[in-house]
DNA sequence: CGGTTTGTCTTCGATTTCGAAGGAAGATGG
DNA sequence: CCATCTTCCTTCGAAATCGAAGACAAACCG
């Protein structure tokens, strides 16, 4: 299952693999250019990489007015990454090539409430089911990954105090991961990969927040194009106290969080309060848009909410746009109330050019950003 | 008073040259180390900047159990930065060697509100000044560096919207002061420039937030160990919607901003309308001091109000500490509310190693951090 | 269609950087 | 006080990197 040899890339040329790799490069030209190395050097390198069997030359690029650029990619058969996005009740799971492209991704139920080991455990088989299945021979496992639907410690590896995940608290889920594969392990917050997934669809925008709404709220920062962990839990919004007529207790233990407000939770909780059941978030979504007006009416409070905690963070991060996913980002007033707040309520100068708007990475935005991030601790 | 030979260091001899003016190393030995190059390159590297008269040798260091290291230093003659932190009454006004380390520093009085023309040209006569009395003969000035109590677009080196600076919305501050002078220039804001000035007083911490509390309400953010300047207003939550009883309108337009109840001008305001007469923010921190109860409970409400904000952003940004600058810091109430909010009301994982405490850098730490800014630029 | 322009990639000598080895200078410890 | 250790710094051959020059390939354009 594991016991392969170690990727040996070392310096300059791992930088190089992982500029293909992440897709900032894709001929020599563009290598000398972006890593800033002479084109020699890195004709050089690349030779090298191509002789390794991790770089392969593969047709020809686009013409930016002279001759065409010989196009790189990463060796198919250089390794593959298996990687995870976990959710309350279903997961992703997907195996990535070294370039972070998918080679399969398929959503399967799970429940994290039967706890980490049952969880991971779990998870290690469909991995391994993966690679049986469409990994093809020879070509080895070189990295794991799984996104955490709550904090995660990025240095031990660890589940920290989450609110709906029983059982995991302090839970060592790298380690635990690790004892199965011989390998870099990475374990990191959804909403964190998310961010660091959508921030490939964002290019030219290097700050950004993005912000993961379903059955929590969550929100993942990049800052200078790199994901911001601060101490570890970095990002974190949901227990921002708002401005309401009401007060609510959260489960935090302060009156009138955010999260007590606007998630996918609450927003359940009081729609069942008025006698409609759901069971998903995306259950809130579909009512909005058959036109259920008390949902829209609590989506729109939702927004409204959101937007004024992101006003805070907007003028004092000035980011280049907002990002809104996760399973409620699809309902069409949220995002409408959240700009409207924003954009009312913020400095001109951190709005003139502020964009706020829905995924652009698709589905597999957060299983892209576990490649993204796992390629760096692949790559020496 | 110019055009003297640009400074000549390219690369890593300008690399080395800047761990030395920064204290981050000050032998050979210790270059190598935090460089990452070879020792023998260093070495090399440090002969040739001696031979350019840019370092100097000057006795040796302590050991560390084997042969002392020869310490370096910036040659006193390599150079001068005159900087200056601009307030609204008062200027404090330096002449820094390469180092960063201050050869003369005073306070004159002066008035923004005379306009850009007059303040600019008053600073470069007083810059003037202070080199023909302090600056040794030959020693060559190379950059020249102001901090605005505004906002300032870094690109341009314009001042936009200002709230307290009549006259100067859009004027290019960076151009007008190039004209006096061939080299290069600094104009950032100055609560950003006490945020990088302060950051060098905490060692370790690579993520903080420097309040500037005085007659306005700044905030400088250090990410990563280099100041975030977004898209250049970073850092502002002057106009951040508080929670309060009454209402009040800022002068940006909306309703109960930060601004408008918890800086400096705020509690004068405030204060007047009690029949308390003050000057500047200084006087209501001496009245505090006296134990007037009206003055105590006003700065008590605005460290609540402005730890509340924190609030928000403690959560987001996870920083190492939160440093509390400006003329107001010293009220003892200010920051034992701000403490008394942010760690009531934070998240656990975002206070636990979370220090809140005022400037440590002295009455010069914007100064010094115009000086860290100002050496980027130089040093090619 | 053939010259011109632009951009890509390789060749090769010059330069820079590295790393191992050794000398210098002080700390340590009997 | 002398042997030994640690750290600092330099020396010198080996390796990596650079940069200029040129070959190559396509787009552009009369």
């Amino acid at each position: 299952m594991s016991g392969k040899e170690r990727l040996l890339v070392r310096g300059a040329q791992g930088d190089l693999l992982r500029l293909v790799a992440t897709g900032h490069a894709e001929s020599r030209a563009q290598l000398a250019r972006i890593s800033g190395l002479a084109a020699s050097s890195v004709s050089l390198r690349v030779e090298e990489l191509i002789d390794t069997g991790l770089l392969v030359e593969e047709g020809s690029g686009t013409s930016r007015g002279g001759r065409r650029p010989r196009r790189l990619r990463v060796s198919p058969t250089a390794g593959l990454l298996a990687v995870a996005d976990l959710g309350a009740h279903h997961a992703r799971l997907g195996l990535l090539d070294l370039s972070g492209a998918p080679l399969v991704v398929e959503e399967r139920a799970c429940d994290i409430a039967l706890g980490p080991e049952a969880t991971l455990d779990w998870m290690a088989a469909s991995f391994d089911e993966l690679m049986l299945t469409h990994g093809p021979p020879g070509v080895p496992l070189r990295g794991v990954g799984t996104g955490i639907p709550g904090p995660v410690d990025p240095a031990s590896g660890r589940v920290v105090s989450p609110s709906r995940m029983p059982g995991w608290h302090n839970f060592p889920v790298a380690e635990h991961l690790g004892a199965h594969y011989d390998l870099p392990v990475l374990v990191e917050n959804d909403a964190n990969l998310l961010a660091v997934g959508e921030a490939r669809s964002w290019p030219g925008c290097d700050n950004l927040m993005v912000l993961k709404a379903g059955s929590g709220i969550g929100c993942g920062v990049i800052v200078d194009g790199r994901l911001h962990r601060g101490r570890g839990a970095a990002g974190d919004i949901s227990h921002v106290r708002v401005r309401t007529d009401s007060s609510t207790m959260c489960s935090c233990g302060h009156p009138d969080c955010l999260e007590a407000y606007a998630s996918g939770a609450a927003l359940m909780g009081a729609l069942s309060e008025l006698g409609i059941a759901t069971r998903r978030p995306g259950d809130v979504v579909a009512l909005v848009e058959d036109g259920v007006p008390e949902a829209t009416a609590l989506v729109r409070n939702a927004g409204r909410l959101i937007g004024e905690v992101l006003t805070v963070l907007v003028n004092f991060l000035n980011p280049d746009a907002i990002v809104v996913g996760g399973s409620l980002s699809t309902a069409e007033p949220l995002i409408s109330s959240i700009r409207a707040a924003v954009y009312e309520r913020c400095l001109p100068l951190a709005t003139r050019d502020l964009e706020i708007a829905v995924t652009r990475g698709g589905p597999d935005a957060a299983l892209l950003g576990a490649g993204s991030l796992l390629l760096d601790a692949v790559l020496s």
